[in-house]
Order: structure tokens, then sequence, then C-alpha cells
DNA sequence: CCATTTGGTTACCCACAGGTAACTGGTTTC
DNA sequence: GAAACCAGTTACCTGTGGGTAACCAAATGG
């Protein structure tokens, strides 16, 4: 007899969906961190962005950029200025991930001496 | 004149670094529905778990909990029955996630028809 | 008696995330 | 006139996350 996966209330399979739909748009190392800093900081041009997150390679920004563009998280807008100035935003529909990003920063101030570090 | 890195309030470094610190603990593309089914299912056996998240392998499922339990987020407790039993199930530490996931599950469940899934 | 279950471990292997470094071309700064 | 800046792109390379499959030993199911 073949072992089945046992079944589950219903509520609880909309909520793991919930979540995975979730981590689809913010997997991969920077996808959070690059939002966290917009999020916090606003608006900000390529350079300053890439400043700001320590330790990402200009390849990894401009890939992950790109990707957070396509699922409309963040707008990308260019002026048309000698040199051209590029700002990324987040959209309003990537500000809406606000309560996910600040539940996450709480959590980590308050049990930051819990957590063991990985460096 | 090199350019330094804008200096920002205090208090977004701080959320900043939440982030990233929470982030630390949860990456990866598994720890985060690993832990959710733990919540939302409860205490479960090792091939429960392994049914239940969709995907994973035994190797990989393994390593992942092992990883959570270095970090106090889980327990494993072997019952030694023949043969023998272990049901892994969240720590208290690992329950205070629980604010983080349902927020990630209620944004899932709310912007679904606007996310890009990617399978 | 054959298959299946449990909770993994081990060996093998590959794709790809992501790092390093060099380069662009016009512009401002020292 | 040398150097740095901007917003990336390209080429190259490595680590590792993670997949597949086989195997274990005792026990239960059909």
């Amino acid at each position: 007899m073949k072992k089945e996966k046992i079944e589950i209330a219903v509520h609880c399979n909309e909520h793991i969906r919930g979540v995975k739909d979730t981590m689809s748009l913010l997997d991969g190392k920077w996808k959070t961190l690059i939002i966290s800093h917009l999020f916090y900081i606003g608006k900000m041009r390529f350079m300053d962005l890439k400043r700001q997150v320590e330790g990402i390679a200009s390849k990894t920004l401009s890939k992950e950029l790109k990707d957070l563009e396509m699922n409309r998280l963040i707008i990308r807008t260019q002026n048309n200025t000698m040199p051209v100035s590029v700002e990324y935003e987040l959209t309003e529909f990537g500000r809406s991930l606000h309560k996910i990003i600040d539940t996450m920063g709480e959590w980590g101030i308050q049990y930051r001496e819990q957590i063991i570090i990985k460096s």
C-alpha cells in the first residue's frame, strides 16, 4: 500500500501556495536586500545602489534589477542628461511588499543576539 | 575624489541589517517552505515532510533540516521504536517566525493574479 | 516471500548563480 | 592630461546548490 501525502486543510494549502508565490519573486541572495534599500532609502541611481548593497557586483546588480523590473516590482527611469543618469524606484506593487520587509527587519532586530550569524 | 556611500539614517541601517540577518537563516530555495509546512501543519515525520514539500529530494531535505536545527529553529526528536520514528517540530524560536511566514502567505494570496509565476 | 516503509547516507554529476576583471565612451574633476 | 565617474556589458571561471539513484537494516503488509 503506497503511502499518500496527508491531506491538509484548504486554507493551509492556500497560505503555503502564497508563501511559494511570494518567494518566487524574491528568490536569490540579493532581491530582498535590494528592495529593502529602495524601500528604506528611496529612489536611487545604479552606482548609489551598488555602493549601498555591500558586496554586490555590477553584473549581478544589473541582472537582479532586470528581474525585478520584469516582475514589475521596480521601474527604471532614464534621464537623457549627459552622461545619462538612471534611477530605480519601487512601483506601487513593489511598495506593497513593505509589510514583509518590515516584518523581516523587525524580527531580525528583535532576535539579533539569538541568531547565529554566518559571515 | 572618490565617491563615498551615501550616509543614511541609523534606523534604516538597523532595519536593513535586520533583514540581512533574518535572511541568513532562511536562505536557499527550501527553508522558508519547510518552516511554513511545520507552521501550518505542525510536527511531522521525515517522510511526511518529504511528501508535503513537493519536489524536494531526501538528501536536500536532510541537509536543510540539519541547517534549521543548527540554527535552533526546529528540533529533532527520535523515538526509539522499531523502526525508529523521527519527528521535527518548530522550537519557540522557530515559531516566532510566524509573523514573517504569515505576512508572506497573505501577500502571495492577495497579489496572486499580479504575480508572474515562473514554473 | 516479495514489496514497501523508515530515516536517512553516499556517490556521481551538472547547471547556473554569482564572483573577478577588463572595457566602453562621453563628461567632469583634480 | 590623468583619473574618476556613470551605467552597465562581456568574457571567463569557480563553487555549490541541488538533482538522480543506489543502498542500508529491521519491520510490516499483502
